[in-house]
Order: structure tokens, then C-alpha cells, then sequence
RNA sequence: CGGGAUGUAGCGCAGCUUGGUAGCGCACUUCGUUCGGGACGAAGGGGCCGCAGGUUCGAAUCCUGUCAUCCCGACCA
């Protein structure tokens, strides 16, 4: 291809719209153009990436054994339903765009593809001669995000790799997982990016282990706890580790565990409180309260337990929440805070806020239009406070040496505190938690039976008998990779594509095309590397060399041919754009020397 | 949806406080000089100043409303 006729418009200064490096760098070397929120036209070079991305998810995906298929995007409400995910994907903050349409049926632009494929495997999937199946597809996801950014990175339209299989055990289900690891790995070494696995929480797509895998960066929006050893990582959403013990609260017990008053005029934060009496956090319950909102319409308020030296981790609370109540009051849509204004908005009295106590009895939601009684929660690190201090419910006072019992509460702990870095590790306490940012570029999940249960799709097993299958499903977002690698591969003066998808290879680039000289070898050098069978782009444009070496650093192709003074004595010099060096060599001994490079890059990150 | 900011040429911005002919840099077109790290000179083209009302002799500028975009939180590949 020659750069005259590549649609080419860089851009020197950064776009106000852009805020990371890669988003601007995609946007000022003529990748991208943001057509609206979270929108983007994928230009030329571009598509080109995509296309590389795509064909090494392809070459790993069918290498795994797993078909390429294409599904629908429009997709029936009523498919939707039967999964029992339509309102949790279209009320409140749900991501699904939906529509309806001539004959006012209702249709969702598929945000994903669990309905429409368990729906095709119950079709077509009758024995259990035919499994395990694994099928996937390259294509456009819409997804009405609340808030898109970083141009690809979070994007309304994207393009994904979504793959779905079924087994007729769960041990099946269990070696294809395996297998996806594995071949997932693979992708993203050939793709040249450095990514780490990580457990993950599976979220609203549900089911049981899960694994992210997040390409590191700054940039990322996950936090990611790892240990030193390398035995466990997880996303923050996630992780598990072991909380600091607590300080034993001196005095012993009061008036049997049932606390007494202690005057705490304006102390309504655990830090005042401390402060003000010698206490030390860990001492402390405190107490949460929030309101989850179901699919069904059940208001459930919440009131959540925690040590005063712990965060709460609003992903674990949506899961225990959920794992409570899911069944009977559907999907849970939202978990919001109880504040001064939402009592009132609810019709509810004012509570003392910042002297709240666990044993806040359920006589105040009386009238409220919510649940009578609350879903009551405390946090392993509560729970196990033998002797503690707490609010009193009434304003500047809390209660000295309480205990669960003497307050007449029985409490169950579950986890629902956020994991710190510094923590030390549950495999290995010896270990600390270490933080690092990750930008999340595929997930696999194990979902189990819940899909094929909830749709009533089945097969007929070796006895004759009808099960569900077990499924599982497996995402790779290919823009948001392509993005990513631009994120981990880059410089001051533009982007330095991992060869493997790069949108060309090689860029040749005569100094000075009214060179006759320069302009004939550059041309032969061009001819020469198409015919070996490498992407070559040549920049024939009448412009100075310093535009083009500026243009070319930026558009991040991974060799440079400059064609220059040397032209007429037959030299070249060739530069890596990833590294510094450059080095002069005769015009001949080009391909000799540039070939075995290009080809050993052709493989990314992988080994051997 | 809550909090903050911004809408002026394709991109980046000034002008607005204190109303009076719409500007700068980059990009684009033509000519000349230059030619290995975003050249220089000359000449040009391009604007419903987000939109709608209002105030005024007169509005990019003041007032009201509205829409859009971006940033901070909840969502996810």
C-alpha cells in the first residue's frame, strides 16, 4: 500500500476528547473517529488491526476446537424473558438497547449472546453423542454503557469475540475451560501483550469460576491484587486476604454484653470516635444501610456490619444479596445507600446517622413501603468481635463492651470487605497483596446449569434420562484488546504495534521522492518485500522526511526502510521502531536480514 | 441519574469580564524557495459563534430555556 493513497489525516495536537495515551495516540495517527458516545468508525489501518486480532482469536479458537458461527443481534424480548434476564438488562440501568418494532414486538440489540445460543443448542443438541460443543463468533456487540470512555476501550458498539459451549457433564464443562485458558493465553502472547489471569467475579452473567485476563497498564480500570509468588490474583471485585487481628477491647464486657452508654457529643465517624476515647478501629462495628432494588419490585433494605477499620466490597454484597433473595424476587437491579434523603423519600422517620448500632430493630420501616424487616449482614471480621463498640440509634451516643449475644443478635459472617494492598495473603501469610492496574480483555466463566435450566434446554444422556447442559462462555473484546495494545506499546512520539497486529510491517520510506535515485530503490525495496510475502507500506508522499519520519512514528509500524543519502551507493538503513537503534546495510542484504526477524515476530510473545 | 466543566472553521484554542465589521496556530488550495526529524515566504478558500427565545439601535459577548459533549461515581469485553 502506498501512504498517497491511504486516506492517511494525522492530527499534531491531541484531541480534547481524549484522555489516555492510547485513545489519543489512536485518534491523532488516523485509527479511529468517534462518531458519538462510545461510537467509533474503525478507519483503514484500523480495520486492518482488527482483522489480525481477529484472525489470531480464529486460528486459536479453531486450533481449540471450537466452530465459528454468526448469531443474531436483533434478538426477541420473549427469548429474553424466558432467561429471565429482559428487565435486568432493559429497566433501570440496564445496558440493553431495545426496541420495538412494525408490529410492535419487542427486540433487543444483543449485548451478548447466552439466550439465542442456549435456545439454537436445545434445538439442535438432542444426545449427548453430539457433545461437548464449543461455538463462537467474531462480531459487533452494542451495549448502552452509562458511561462510555476511552474511545474503544469502553465503547457502545464493539466488537467481541464470544464463544459458548455445552457439556454433558461437568467435568466436560471443566476441560473445555481448561482449554480456553490455555488457547486464551496463547491469543494474547501472539498478540504481543503481556496479560496476567486473574479470578474474577462473574457479575450479572452468573455461574460459578471465572477468570479475567487483564492487560497491564496504568490506564487499566481494574485494581488487581496479586502476591509476590505469583499464586494468586485476583480482581479487587474479587480478592480475598486476611484482615490485620483486631485489638482487644479492654474492660472486658458491659452490663452482660448488652454495651453501656457512652457519650459521643458530634464523634460520627469512626475516626472522631476513635480519637475522642483511645479506641482503635478495629474496636469498632459499624453499620451500613442500603436499599436493594429487585426486578419483581421488592424494595429490601439492608443493614450491613463491618469491622470500623474495613471497607465494604459492594460486589460481594451484591452477590450475597442476590444469592439471598435472587430466587424469589428475581434479578437484583440495584443496591444504593440509605441516606438522610432516601429515608425520607421512602416516607421513613430521619435516623441518627454515624450512631447506628446492629441492633437497629425493624419496627422503624414500618410504613415505608418497603420490606418490614431487614436483610441483616455482618462481615466475617464483625461477626467474630467477641467484646466491640457500636452506635447506641440515638444521636451522640454509642454502647462500650457489647457483644452479638448480649445485644440479642446471632450473627452469620460472610465476606463482604474489600482486600487492601499490603494485606497478607490467604495461601500464604507471609505474602502481601501487591496492587497493579489492568485493563480486563477476556473472561471466561463456568455458568453451569443456569442457562440451560432457566431455558429449558436439555439433551437425553447416556440413560435415557433429559438433563440441562452445562454450559460455559468464554469473551474476548477484540477492539478493547486492540486499544490495549496500543495502551502497553508506546512511546512519546506515537504507537509501537506488536508486529503480529500491526496494520503493515515494514514501512519504506524515501527521504526525498524528487530523488530519482531514492524514489527508484524505495520502489524496487517495496516491490521486493510484497513479493516475499511481508506487509509493506510505502511512503511516497512528495512531503519533507521529517514529516514522514514524524508520521511514521506514530503510526507505529514496527520496521522503518528509510531510503535516503545512501540510496545512490546502493545502502539503506533500517530502524526498529520499538527500539533505538538504527543500523545502515546495503539495499541487498535487506530481505536476507529483515525476513528472519519479521517472521520470528510474526509469533508475538510466544515461546519456542 | 447525581456532582463538575465546556460548546467559536476539519483539529487545538483566543475573543465574552466592559455589547459595535469573527480572530490565532495547525490542516487545506496555488506559486516560489527549501529538502534526513512536523520548513519559509506570498496569495487564497473555509464560520447560522450548539439551538431557541429575550434584552438592546446593535448580541459570539448580557438574561432565560434547551440540547450536546467531556470529566468524577454505579456498568462491563
Amino acid at each position: 500500500m502506498r501512504v498517497s493513497r491511504l486516506m492517511l489525516v494525522t492530527l499534531r495536537d491531541d484531541p480534547a476528547e481524549a484522555e489516555i495515551p492510547s485513545h489519543k495516540l489512536l485518534l491523532r495517527a488516523g485509527y479511529i473517529r468517534r462518531l458519538a458516545p462510545g461510537i467509533f468508525a474503525y478507519l483503514p489501518l484500523m480495520w486492518r488491526v482488527l482483522r489480525k486480532v481477529s484472525r489470531v482469536v480464529r486460528e486459536e479458537m479453531d486450533a481449540a476446537g471450537a466452530l465459528e458461527t454468526l448469531l443474531p443481534q436483533l434478538q426477541p424480548a420473549d427469548l429474553w424473558r424466558r432467561s429471565g434476564r429482559w428487565a435486568g438488562y432493559t429497566a433501570g440501568e440496564g445496558i440493553m438497547f431495545h426496541l420495538h418494532d412494525r408490529q410492535d414486538r419487542e427486540l433487543g440489540l444483543g449485548p451478548t449472546h447466552e439466550e439465542v445460543v442456549t435456545s439454537l443448542a436445545a434445538d439442535l443438541l438432542r444426545s449427548y453423542r453430539q457433545l461437548p460443543v464449543n461455538l463462537y463468533q467474531i462480531q459487533t456487540k452494542f451495549r448502552d454503557e452509562i458511561r462510555p470512555r476511552f474511545g474503544l476501550m469502553r465503547g457502545r458498539e464493539f466488537i467481541m469475540k464470544d464463544a459458548y459451549s455445552f457439556h454433558a457433564d461437568e467435568a466436560c464443562l471443566a476441560q473445555t475451560y481448561a482449554v480456553m485458558d490455555r488457547a486464551y493465553r496463547r491469543i494474547f502472547a501472539r498478540c504481543g501483550l503481556r496479560a496476567v489471569a486473574v479470578e474474577a467475579d462473574s457479575g450479572a452473567i452468573g455461574g460459578s469460576a471465572s477468570q479475567e485476563f487483564m492487560v497491564t497498564a496504568d490506564a487499566g480500570e481494574d485494581l488487581i491484587l496479586a502476591s509476590p509468588d505469583g499464586h494468586y490474583a485476583a480482581n479487587q471485585e474479587r480478592a480475598q486476604s486476611l484482615a490485620e487481628p483486631a485489638v482487644p477491647l479492654a474492660g472486658g464486657l458491659r452490663a452482660g454484653g448488652a454495651g453501656e452508654p457512652l457519650a459521643t457529643p458530634g464523634q460520627a465517624t469512626i475516626e472522631q470516635l476513635c480519637a475522642g476515647h483511645g479506641l482503635q478501629a478495629s474496636q469498632v462495628v459499624k453499620v451500613l444501610l442500603l436499599l436493594a432494588r429487585f426486578e419483581d419490585g421488592h424494595d429490601q433494605p439492608l443493614l450491613v456490619a463491618l469491622r470500623g477499620d474495613q471497607q465494604l466490597n459492594e460486589v460481594k454484597l451484591a452477590n450475597a444479596v442476590s444469592g439471598r433473595l435472587g430466587a424469589k424476587h428475581g434479578a437484583l437491579l440495584e443496591v444504593a445507600a440509605l441516606t438522610p434523603d432516601s429515608l425520607k423519600r421512602a416516607g421513613l422517620d430521619p435516623l441518627p446517622f454515624g450512631f447506628l448500632g446492629p441492633q437497629l430493630g425493624d419496627d422503624l420501616l414500618a410504613g415505608g413501603g418497603v420490606a418490614p424487616s431487614f436483610l441483616r449482614l455482618a462481615d466475617h471480621t464483625a461477626a467474630e468481635l467477641e467484646i466491640f463498640v457500636c452506635g447506641a440509634n440515638q444521636p451522640d451516643r454509642h454502647l462500650l463492651g457489647a457483644s452479638w449475644s448480649g445485644l440479642g443478635l446471632s450473627v452469620e459472617g460472610v465476606d463482604l470487605r474489600a482486600a487492601q494492598p499490603g494485606e497478607r495473603c490467604v495461601h500464604d501469610p507471609r505474602q502481601r497483596l501487591e496492587a497493579s492496574r489492568g485493563i480486563e480483555v477476556g473472561h471466561i466463566f463456568q455458568l453451569g446449569r443456569k442457562y440451560s435450566t432457566a431455558m429449558d434446554a436439555c439433551f437425553t444422556t447416556e440413560a435415557g434420562s433429559s438433563e440441562p447442559f452445562w454450559m460455559g462462555c468464554y469473551g474476548i473484546g477484540v477492539s478493547r484488546l486492540a486499544q490495549a495494545a496500543v495502551e502497553q506499546h508506546h512511546d512519546g512520539n506515537g504507537i509501537c504495534w506488536p508486529l503480529a497486529i500491526a496494520p503493515f510491517e515494514v514501512l519504506v520510506v524515501p527521504a526525498n521522492v524528487a530523488d530519482a535515485a531514492q524514489a527508484a530503490l524505495a520502489g524496487r525495496l517495496y516491490d521486493d518485500l510484497l513479493q516475499a510475502g511481508v506487509e509493506a507500506l510505502l511512503d511516497d508522499r512528495s512531503e519533507r522526511a521529517g514529516v514522514k519520519f514524524k508520521d511514521g512514528d506514530l503510526l507505529g509500524i514496527p520496521w522503518r526502510v528509510v531510503v535516503g543519502r545512501g540510496a545512490a551507493e546502493g545502502r539503506v538503513e533500517l530502524v526498529e521502531r520499538s527500539g533505538a537503534g538504527s543500523h545502515e546495510l546495503p539495499a541487498d542484504d535487506l530481505l536476507a536480514h529483515l525476513l528472519p526477524r519479521v517472521e520470528r515476530q510474526r509469533r508475538g510473545l510466544l515461546d519456542g
